[in-house]
DNA sequence: CGAGCGATTGAAAAGACTCAACCACCGTGG
DNA sequence: CCACGGTGGTTGAGTCTTTTCAATCGCTCG
């Protein structure tokens, strides 16, 4: 399993014995809460496969996603660190398959591995500098400009499969409503820069649709 | 002066004296760039007193303010640590009074400090979920509601004084045009829940404006 | 088969932006 | 002292993007 960017790659054998020794695997099934918003966390998620959706509901109901999540990707500890309620939530979108690690013990471990401190760091100050560029985004662009942004990131995220989100998670990733990103989508199709079937989309134009982020 | 949440705060009496000896004091006027997007940060800065604007511009030349900087806040140091280039500008909106730390006399505090990296940890944390906030903020709500929500950051930051700003700023915080921001502000006035005078705008209503960044 | 959910389409409405003109204030230099 | 230029603030009108509402469709599942 490929670890490339994973809090496993930087703890040392030794932690990763104790690690084993008390996570607890489990199989989530698609659209499954695993956070939610206001409640406490008792622990970090570290996920093994399967995406994840991070988002944020306002008080009139809407959702906004902030990003999505993958292999590799931990859960919950900003919260945990800081021992606040969560102001998140996140949900399954596909089968996942989740490690959960006790709160006690995850405190534990970044009382002993420094590296794992660091690689935090890194990780909050990555995500901070990302949240910073998707607020002028939003702040900034077209709908249709912060659509084809969204669909290069979900590119990657699908690691070269089609994207398969609901047209709902769709918009609520781009900060729009559900009609204005099918309409834009059919428009994009019929510029050929997406080929759309049914659910799924592939990005055809790579370049013009990243063009296309630069403006409006 | 004033140090309840300062790096300062943190700093053991011994680090002090290091601190003391190596910061460089600086007085800048009001308009004067301290951080440039796209640049390296030769060291941390950390302001004694004034204001500062941080943001980011896109290609289209419009800036995005992401927050204010004032007394304790200290800026460069996720750029410095992450050794990236800088993804914001800062500006002094006010006369400025700031300290200079040369980069390699701010890491080796940090390594020697662990209460300073823990700030920098809780730092981190606090602006990511704020600017979490802000973006579903951007994507949800109406210019107005974001504009009350803006009036009243603003009016923490001026402390009681009444907020002195340019409408520009001010539009550029929102994440707006100025016009927009000056029809609904002087239909706020009108409404009895702020007054202005001049360039400057005082909080009448808190209660009302509260709750107007509720909904919508 | 019918219910229900997600996708799609159309039409109307609304919110916000742009453009353009104008004003008010302030500091400068003649 | 006053005319001048510049900056920031204000107002109005028209436009455009985007949203909202409503209706329809297609598919899947019980």
């Amino acid at each position: 399993m490929a670890m490339d960017h994973s809090i496993l790659k930087v703890i040392s054998s030794e932690n990763m014995k104790l690690l084993d020794s008390v996570k607890h695997c489990i199989i989530y099934k698609a659209e499954t809460d695993i956070l939610t918003q206001g409640t406490q966390v008792r622990g970090v998620y570290c996920i093994n496969s399967g995406k994840i959706k991070i988002y944020k509901s306002s008080g009139s109901g809407k959702e906004q996603i902030i990003r999505f999540a993958k292999k590799g990707d931990l859960l919950g500890y900003r919260t945990l660190i800081a021992n606040h309620k969560l102001g998140v939530s996140a949900t399954t979108i596909e089968e996942c398959s989740v490690c959960f690690i006790e709160r006690e013990d995850f405190l534990k471990m970044m009382v002993e591995a420094p590296q794992l401190r660091e690689w935090l760091m890194e990780e909050l100050s990555e995500d901070l500098a990302e949240m910073v560029e998707a607020l002028t985004t939003m702040a900034h662009r077209s709908v249709r400009s912060r659509l084809c942004g969204a669909l290069l990131v979900l590119e990657e995220l699908y690691e070269g499969e089609p994207i398969n989100l609901t047209r709902e998670n769709l918009a609520n990733f781009v900060g729009t409503a559900k009609e204005s990103v099918i309409r834009l989508l059919s428009e994009m199709k019929s510029e050929g820069l997406i080929q759309i079937a049914g659910r799924k989309i592939t990005v055809i134009n790579r370049v013009l649709i990243k063009t296309a982020t630069q403006f409006s």
